[in-house]
RNA sequence: GGGCCUAUAGCUCAGUUGGCUAGAGCGCACCCCUGAUAAGGGUGAGGUCGAUGGUUCGAGUCCAUCUAGGCCCA
């Protein structure tokens, strides 16, 4: 036992197991006492800028995993650029305003809702939106986000509310927003238009009907066939026909005309076999076929209403897989038959009102709500005789994504930013036309082309999303959001909006807030000059308020363009894939409006959390992670790690499994550090040994850890993550624990506590240690706290890792000869460890130090050895390596390379005695008098802890 | 139904322009150590490269189709 004393055995406070739990709110609370992320500004307050633009998660409910992989991957690129030495602000923000706030409100007031004023309503959201946003703040900061967190955006400012007039009034200056009907997703329960984003796709039973529409008059080809004639249609929504203008035919198909009853119907040929098996008609003869293009125009009796008709039009879009191929065409109830609608100049009658009502415009089913109606539009179907079968099918269906209820298609007053109208350029008023040419898709295509999409594909995404969609309704009609800065005339019913009145607006919203449009009067909003064309200045507000989406699209304007110390376009945006549809895309469009470019440099995605099986999250399937209860459990830098360990360009995986995997190689890492910790214990800066002095072995560590801060740091500017875990975990993993720190524990041990080969050794193990807490700084960024907080304060500099500078790689280290030897070095140690492990397995020996390996090698490997023989035992942890010139293949164990030609090793139990404080067998354990049971260097060694 | 994407050992990833018996680490099994010890070291077993068809002397790698899954849309 004495003799253990003079051994300089690893000492260190850095416990092995990590607590986090308990540790990181420790280290939160460093970090705000030291102001970090206030003194990161100020250190880098002169450097190159680096803008990652936060885009404003919805303040509603706690934070799930997807929030943390999107904010985590944030945090490491911050944490990267402030440490590359780069100012890199980051201002988060909250989305605040919107439809499911407001139903939350709603519903928690119940059936007190109906006493309480829009205003009111707006002050119970408000306080809603922030007691979220104030929650998953402090969520956000327990997973180590650094951060303005006492400053982030937030779209209810007043600022910010302010900002949306300015871009709506800079784009309806331009040309691009107008007001039309047109048919959109209402929902029926919620009383209002909603976004594509709003629906949510479920299945639902429906009736699915089939008809016929009697002909009038057609073709002389179709009148030519005797008889009545029946145009056969199939419908799922009856209650749509009060509204039919029109049957919409395929004009390149085929049409059967098919006797059965002695009527004839007309029918998509395609289509012929499987109808008449539905409706069940047991006798039927094919009388003849007419192509669809040549049926365009006849004429047809309204199914429901004697006093009106429908007309035969032509589309693209008839489906040959279900139906008849006669489609019935409601303009105002469909976005397809809307469109129908506008190339033939249709009617587009709306019998039905906000509650889904019919009106006085639908006759004799005025008063009845729209679901409720299709019995009996079915029921008046069969009493004309035109109804041929009716069933129920189960498919998908729209639904509101708030209320879950089915939505319908109605055509309303809508505002709308117009994706292809030539945009006007008052500057360029007066000039020839050719100067407006530019629209809205045009301009934002090409900016896209400019932008740097990572991955690659998310820029083919975003293309095709812009170049399809249609024109951006951002009307809604709801209570909780930015009102659009409209005025009406009350005496001629004209709009008014202009660069006064928008002016007023702005003022008005900067110094009261957005609610105060709730309060005040039309006339008292606009200065008090301004007036209607008509000369009158009496006015009334738009009721209508903004898209949320176009709220969070300007918040480059709102933010970066309006606050000290940030930079517009954005270096970055950095989202998860949905918001290619989302937010990518407004706030290209708002920018690209108000603008005249794209708002960021590069866009960077990534995937969706899925479970283990690739499955989506969620609660039926009972895959769901919950972040907070990884944070408590385990700790955040587990979550933190596990956002990094994998590729985030497609989904990230996560299960109990996966985190259990994470959790260990999180414990591996932190042993590798705290080894080296344990054996610095006692060393300071003036001990450090100058590099060309260090032992070969300890300048081959400090090669490794040159091109692992060389491959780290690439990967990082990459955002390669995944590459940086990697890296890291198989640097400390294979080079250091299974080999480097193995071999030189002898040196450290046992070796003089001032000896020179030992302080080489923790010179080197000082570097390492250094470098691997600031490589793993932006992920486990705790943790490489945690460690620095433990490194002996006169071995640093800053008083946290994250305020040091990023290491670079020293090429002073690079040693191609060296290399190569440590190269040759492992291909022998892992032949020469099969060898030993066949030697344990026979019970020659148990601890390799028991072994004396005896070689035999040809040629250049033989030379090899011989040179480096007496560095072989220390590499291989044995205490005695001999070369001979034949190995003996009658030896008890007797191994033959097949990886090196020609390499032979036996393995015996060493005779030599046992050194007892350094283990190893040696020849000359018992030649020294004073210490007959040591070796000859632990001898010197005791001698001088003894006078030491 | 459409657009974009993913699919290599239980897990996370490598596999350059198609070319030797498909690699790594983890996990697992077995063993060693007990001076990194609720640690450390060693050896080993795991893959019909999602499926099918094609191009080619030769395909995980190219083409087509399909299947499963994801995001977005209808």
């Amino acid at each position: 036992m004495e003799l253990k004393e003079t051994l300089n055995l690893p000492k260190t406070d850095f416990p092995m197991r990590a607590n986090l739990a308990a540790r990181e709110p420790e280290i939160l609370k460093f970090w705000q006492d030291i102001n970090l992320y206030g003194k990161l500004l100020d250190k880098r307050k002169d450097d190159e800028h680096f803008v990652l633009h936060d885009g404003p998660p919805y303040a509603n409910g706690d934070i799930h995993v997807g929030h943390t992989l999107n904010k985590v991957l944030k945090d490491i690129i911050v944490r990267f650029n402030f440490l590359s030495k780069r100012q890199s602000p980051y201002i988060p923000g909250w989305d605040c305003h919107g439809q499911p706030i407001e139903h939350n409100v709603e519903k928690s007031l119940g059936t007190k809702r109906a006493e309480i004023n829009q205003a009111d309503l707006r002050k119970l959201c408000r306080d809603y939106a922030l007691e979220f946003v104030d929650r998953q703040r402090n969520q956000f900061k327990r997973l180590g986000v650094i951060g303005d967190w006492e400053n982030p955006y937030l779209t209810l400012d007043h600022s910010y509310e302010a900002t949306n007039i300015e871009v709506f009034g800079k784009l309806y200056e331009k040309g691009m927003v107008y007001k039309g009907r047109k048919p959109i997703h209402w929902c029926i329960r919620c009383k209002t238009a909603l976004a594509e984003a709003e629906i949510e796709y479920e299945e639902e039973t429906s009736p699915s009907i089939y008809m016929k529409f009697p002909v009038i008059s057609g073709s002389s080809e179709l009148d030519s066939y005797p008889g009545p004639k029946y145009f056969m249609v199939w419908t799922t929504t009856p209650w749509t026909l009060p509204a039919n203008v029109a049957v919409a035919i395929d004009p390149d198909a085929r049409y059967s005309l098919i006797k059965a009853n002695g009527e004839i119907y007309i029918l998509l040929a395609d289509m012929v076999e499987s109808v008449i098996e539905t409706i069940g008609i047991s006798k039927h003869e094919e009388v003849g076929q007419i192509e669809g293009k040549k049926l365009e125009g006849t004429k047809l009796t309204h199914p429901l209403f004697d006093d009106k008709s429908s007309t035969v039009v032509l589309a693209d879009f008839i489906s040959h897989e279900q139906g008849t191929g006669c489609v019935h065409i409601a303009p105002g109830h469909g976005q397809e038959d809307y469109l129908v609608g506008l190339k033939y100049k249709l009617d587009m009658p709306m019998p039905v009102d906000k509650n889904g009502i019919f009106t006085k415009e639908a006759g004799k089913y005025e008063g009845q709500n729209v679901n409720d109606a299709n019995k009996e539009i079915t029921k008046d179907l069969e009493d004309k005789k035109l109804l041929l079968k009716l069933e129920y099918i189960k498919h998908s269906y729209p639904h509101c994504w708030r209320c879950k209820s089915p939505v319908i298609f109605r055509a309303t007053k809508q505002w709308f930013i117009s994706m292809d109208k030539g945009i006007e350029r008052p500057e360029a008023r007066g000039q020839r036309p050719e100067k407006n040419k530019k629209t809205l898709r045009k301009e934002a295509l090409e900016e896209i082309k400019k932008v740097k999409w990572i991955p690659g594909y998310s820029q083919k995404r975003i293309e095709a999303m812009v170049s399809e969609r249609p024109d951006w309704c951002i009307s809604r009609q709801r209570a909780w959001g930015v009102p659009i800065p409209a005025f009406y005339c009350n005496h001629c019913e004209e709009v008014l909006v202009t660069k006064e009145s928008i002016a007023s607006v702005v003022e008005l919203f900067i110094n009261e807030g957005a609610d105060a449009w709730f309060i005040k009067d039309a006339n008292d909003i606009l200065a008090p000059d301004i007036k209607c064309s008509c000369g009158e200045r009496d006015f009334r507000k738009e009721s209508d308020i903004l898209d949320v989406w176009f709220e969070s699209g300007v918040s480059s304007d709102a933010v970066l363009k309006k606050r000290q110390g940030l930079n517009w376009p954005a270096d970055l945006y950095l989202e998860g894939s949905d918001q290619h549809r989302g937010w990518f895309q407004s706030s290209l469009l708002t920018s690209v409006g108000a603008n005249d470019q794209a708002p960021y440099k590069v866009v960077l995605t990534h995937g969706f959390t899925v479970d283990d099986h690739g499955r989506k999250m969620s609660k039926s399937l009972g895959n769901v992670i919950d972040p907070l209860k990884v944070i408590k459990k385990s700790g955040a830098d587990i979550l933190r790690l596990w956002v990094a360990h994998a590729d985030f360009s497609g989904d990230i995986a996560i299960s109990d499994e996966i985190l259990q995997r994470v959790s260990e190689a999180y414990r591996r890492l932190r042993n590798t550090a705290r080894f080296m910790l344990g054996n610095l214990y006692d060393f300071n800066i003036s001990q450090k040994v100058l590099f060309e002095e260090l032992t070969e072995i300890d300048r081959w560590a400090l090669m490794k850890l040159s091109s692992l801060i060389e491959k780290v740091t690439k990967a990082y500017q990459q955002y390669r993550f995944y590459q940086v875990y990697h890296l890291i975990y198989n640097f400390s993993v294979v080079d250091l624990s299974a080999f480097y720190l193995d071999v030189i524990k002898d040196r450290l041990y046992t070796d003089a506590k001032d000896s020179k080969r030992r302080r080489s050794a923790q010179s080197a193990l000082y570097e390492i240690l250094i470098v691997f807490a600031k490589l793993i700084a932006p992920i486990m960024s705790f943790t490489a706290d945690d460690i620095w907080r433990h490194i002996d304060k006169g071995l640093k500099i800053e008083d946290s890792v994250q305020l040091s500078d990023w290491p670079t790689a020293d090429s002073r280290y690079q040693d191609k000869e060296l290399e190569e030897k440590f190269d040759r070095f492992h291909i022998l140690r892992d032949e020469v460890l099969k060898a030993l492990e066949q030697a344990r397995i026979q019970k020659v020996i148990g601890n390799p130090l028991e072994a004396k390996v005896v070689l035999s090698a040809k040629n250049d490997w033989h030379g090899y050895i011989k040179v480096n023989l007496d560095d072989l035992a220390e590499i291989f942890i044995v205490s005695v390596v001999e070369l001979v010139s034949k190995a003996d293949q009658k030896g008890k164990i007797y191994y033959k390379s097949n990886q090196i030609d020609g390499l032979e090793i036996n393995i015996e139990k060493t005779t030599a005695q046992k050194c007892e404080r350094c283990w190893r067998y040696l020849e000359e354990v018992g030649t020294v008098k004073e210490a007959p049971n040591l070796c000859m260097r632990c001898a010197d060694a005791v001698k001088v802890a003894a006078s030491g």
